[in-house]
DNA sequence: AAATCACATATCCTATAGGATATAGGATTC
DNA sequence: GAATCCTATATCCTATAGGATATGTGATTT
């Protein structure tokens, strides 16, 4: 019994169709504020529109596209830096206090494995030659490590919470500079040791310490986004 | 910013369901682990089952229903004692925060108005001949009381956050003690004067306070009720 | 020339029907 | 007598069609 099948459950094609949109959003194959037509995202995805429905109502539920009722789907736009900070905020309160947790539980269960695991999350994936390729995989790593911590921590309701709020980090990602990546590795091999030494107050230490940096790193990125943004109103979106 | 309109657009079909369905949950009609038939319901409530599919996928994405691919889908049951500390642990980590944060911003805006709706969601609904109506009047009004502060926090990510946990809570509440709605109606005035009074430090006190004594008098009632469920797994029927 | 109004189109919203699957009950076998 | 297999039913999942609404374009008026 020691294998626990994580997806017992069949996927259906609702389930799919969200994976799928998920992903385009999280890749910007789907960039914020583009228009989701129900009819023509059917058609080119060759389904129905109840499974694509159903994505779409849970894709809405969790933040990451917008509904006007007679009028369609948005994909959610970039955060402003008010809100970005406010993320950061709660980031702050809740991943330290994760760490702690997962710190203070390593004993318990064989965490000789586990810790291995981790410590194999924290590491980001090697350079590529291509350069957006090599930025998505960073991406999808960096949330994963995260995501990983916070379910060591033993809390269903803290480990939700805590991928919520990654969820619509991701976005912001992409524009981080390329040579911080290294920086980032570090500060997540040194949370990841202090969990696996049982050391509940160097874990949320470690992981605090990682937040600030990370933020002042998106921060930097975030302000030239929006700069960049701000004066080329290209896509000009009457999305209001 | 005084009078923003809350509901601009208007209410779709599967908003309607959305609404209903998520009444009946609050006040028990579905109790937890209630099954929902997708055809049942819809033809008890006379409506087709695409709108009602996209308000369940909605509350399932909330975390108040749950789905099981091929089988259908169950009202969330209530959480476990864990789960119920963690759920506070939570709920200490961020109310404080927008209790602090909305006395810092009172200033700004013309609170006075604010203030004097603060000062009346703070206040509970007095009792009334039915007891179980006077139950549900309360529940409401507390979990009001700490989405309005949430939303005096001026951060959109913690209020929304916060509702969400308030959500999961709901069904808790049912079981809370009617001599100690006395004792909630107290502690939220103290948390809604520090706040009009514009001292931050006070008010996240007073909610965090607040949050101490309701997480006693919920394990209280919660202990009493897990211990009355354990041997009674009756199968509560939604429809037929 | 700017603003307003009317109309046509594309899209969304809702309803219904058919195919596929899980669950429950009964008969059979060891 | 207990477990297993099989069959029937209810339910879910997906697809398609029709009615209702918002948006954009063009002509008209001031």
């Amino acid at each position: 019994m020691g294998e626990v099948q994580v997806r017992p459950q069949r996927q259906t094609l609702a389930d799919k169709t969200y994976d799928e949109l998920n992903s385009r959003i999280m890749q910007s194959v789907l960039p914020p504020g583009a228009k989701l037509s129900i009819d023509g995202l059917a058609r080119q995805m060759a389904i129905s529109q109840t499974p694509l429905r159903e994505a779409l109502a849970r894709l809405e539920a969790e933040g990451l596209v917008e509904r006007r009722p007679l009028s369609g789907y948005t994909v959610t736009p970039l955060l402003t830096t008010e809100e970005f900070n406010d993320l950061f905020d709660l980031r702050l309160l809740m991943e330290p206090l994760a760490a702690s947790r997962a710190a203070g539980r390593a004993g318990k269960f064989h965490m000789t494995g586990s810790g291995e695991e981790l410590r194999v999350r924290a590491r980001t994936p090697e350079y590529n030659a291509d350069a957006k390729l090599s930025q998505l995989a960073f991406t999808q790593a960096d949330a994963k490590f995260h995501a990983s911590v916070a379910e060591y921590s033993g809390s269903g309701v803290l480990s939700k919470a805590i991928r919520r709020l990654d969820a619509h980090l991701h976005l912001h990602r992409a524009y981080i500079a390329p040579e911080s990546i290294g920086e980032t590795e570090a500060e997540h091999l040194a949370v990841a040791e202090a969990i696996i030494a049982q050391q509940p107050l160097a874990a949320e230490a470690a992981m605090r310490r990682h937040l600030e940096l990370s933020r002042v790193r998106h921060a930097a990125a975030f302000t030239a986004a929006e700069a960049a943004a701000a004066p080329k109103p290209k896509r000009a979106r009457a999305s209001r």
